[in-house]
DNA sequence: CTGTTAGCGCATTCAA
DNA sequence: TTGAATGCGCTAACAG
């Protein structure tokens, strides 16, 4: 691998002087520099990366944690986030950390060695103390999908409740008051911020939510989707329209009712919330609530590389909306008796 | 940030010391370790990785050059080499690169400036000759989804033909004959593999493939699966299954049939190609041949890694079969006159 | 078993 | 405008 160094002896000039072509500052020589970059392109010369992050102390670059990129919402997290970083020039380190409290841990823990200045950190496993105690210790550390009080200018977060009031909404305003909610067991904060969301606004409407018609399925997949429905089914429950805790679940529920031969929306309707590639998909393509992660986990991104450089504490807060997507799998209500019948 | 210095100072022993514990080699007294792991913990010193690197010459990390981590496909390539590394204790880097062959050259750039040794590249934009240059000059570098004579050894790929004659053969074997063809425009090389499979099964059974039966789209998501199913019906093509080029086109193909009133699969069959999640979350669910591309990945990590550290030219050769995946979306041939009238 | 010495490749003073 | 000198944090001989 070829060194700066070789360029210097090669273009006969000081090692400081390439280093000065090559980060295109300080003064150089119109004649000297291109003797220089003409060298340059010769040799075929690229930076050591790691030798400037040493003695620069900066590494300019940007980390990501997340359970896993394979799944599509965080492998769009990645995205949005990673061109947030093309304007600042930075890298991005994806790390996957889908386990446990640990792994999460040991995540940031090798960006740490690496230096990144900024990190953004989707933690489903640590607890807010934790990520209060590493969001001291790590000024350009931002969290995304969670909302920590203490630190809340580091947080960057949906507004669950009113997503989930607006899909509840829409139900009411599709003439549905028999709604079955299907949400995932060891009920983490969304889960249960939205299922307070759908609370608030079945009140507002003067329904009532019978417990019965609240499912929790063990996976907050396809499969929980269907596990919930076919539990909805032996206690018998009659509803017309199913408001489920994600889109997974929601096709999961599509396909369980069609394969009970109930037909969406006709005989029942679905919402989702996501708005995940497969919504559109599925059919009925899914009516669901848009979840701007792309855009948020871009906002992260900038605002932990912002932090990273100027840690003044701002007091903005970071609060993104859903908004509904009106697709097929909604329908005005049927009247339950036929169905049911 | 804490150093190496700095253990070593509070330790009361020398950097070297202190470096050996760290990396748990070399002999060090067992009480001297206790000690200085010790004050490791208490000053949380995390060692620096760029210098690790900038000295030991070696930065144990992988690159993976795709178009887009958020696309599913990609992103689940990225995993499985991501997997590839935990036992090699190497870090993952990803850069996208969906635009032109400069950007994907960019992107290898980059890799090279952090002085990945290893690097998975699934390159869209560039020619074989390019590849080619590059692979001389990156011991460590391997190609996915990519066959190129000359580097056979480099590249880890996927037998497309075979896979697209075992899915003409399945829709053979469902007594089909009359079989639409949807591939992409700007027909790309696995396009062009896959459809010579396509006609070689085709051939095989006795079955000529009429031109006009062949419709190209012009992107090969969705949305082209429609466009492409809505040439057919202008030019009045009549068909009792559709073999898609890949997922997300034969779903397209599914939503526009379903527009037109035609069923999946009653009316007519529909075929699939990689298997994504999607596949599975389409209602009926699609019928494919699944490309083990987490597998794929997980291969070519490892011999990327293995080839950068032993530049065997070895001979093998690293090709994959896909296999199909039978779902609901193909069914016995309709007779076609039924469905014509 | 432990410490000393000498760089890795580069950016950054400071002189010239 | 350019070069020489220094050191970033760490590992790798080499002594002891």
């Amino acid at each position: 691998m070829i060194t700066i160094k070789d360029v210097a002896r090669v273009a006969e000039v000081s090692t400081s002087t390439v280093s000065r072509v090559v980060r295109k500052q300080g003064k150089v020589g119109k004649a000297c520099r291109a003797k220089v970059q003409k060298v340059i392109d010769e040799l075929g010369y690229r930076p050591n990366i790691n030798a400037q992050a040493l003695v620069s102390k900066k590494s300019n670059s940007l980390g990501i944690v997340i359970p896993k990129v394979s799944m599509p919402f965080f492998g769009t997290l990645a995205c949005g986030a990673e061109e947030a970083t093309k304007e600042n020039n930075y890298r991005v380190l994806i790390s996957n950390a889908d386990e446990s409290e640990q792994t999460e841990l040991d995540a940031i823990d090798s960006l740490i060695q690496h230096r990144c200045e900024a990190i953004v950190f989707h933690s489903v496993y640590n607890n807010d103390d934790t990520l209060c105690e590493l969001a001291e210790k790590i000024p350009g550390l931002v969290f995304i999908n969670r909302f920590i009080p203490k630190i809340a200018h580091r947080c960057v977060w949906l507004d669950n409740n009113l997503g989930a009031q607006e899909a509840t909404r829409h139900l009411i305003s599709k003439g549905h008051t028999d709604i079955a909610v299907i949400t995932r067991e060891n009920i983490n904060t969304d889960a249960q911020v939205r299922l307070d969301g759908v609370r608030t606004a079945l009140t507002n409407a003067g329904i009532k939510l019978i417990d019965s018609m609240v499912e929790s399925a063990s996976t907050a997949d396809m499969e929980g989707g269907r596990e919930a429905v076919r539990n909805l089914l032996k206690k018998g429950m009659k509803y017309t329209a199913v408001l489920a805790f994600n889109d997974n679940m929601a096709i999961g529920v599509i396909h369980e009712l069609n394969a009970q031969g109930i037909r969406v929306p006709e005989d029942v309707s679905v919402i989702g919330f996501d708005d995940l590639l497969i919504a559109v998909a599925c059919l009925p393509e899914l009516s669901t609530m848009h979840y701007p992660i792309r855009e948020m986990a871009n906002y992260a991104a900038k605002l932990a590389i912002e932090l990273s450089e100027n840690s003044s504490s701002s007091v903005r807060t970071h609060l993104f909306m859903p908004h509904l997507v009106e697709r097929d799998s909604v329908s005005e209500a049927a009247v339950i008796e036929a169905r049911a019948s």
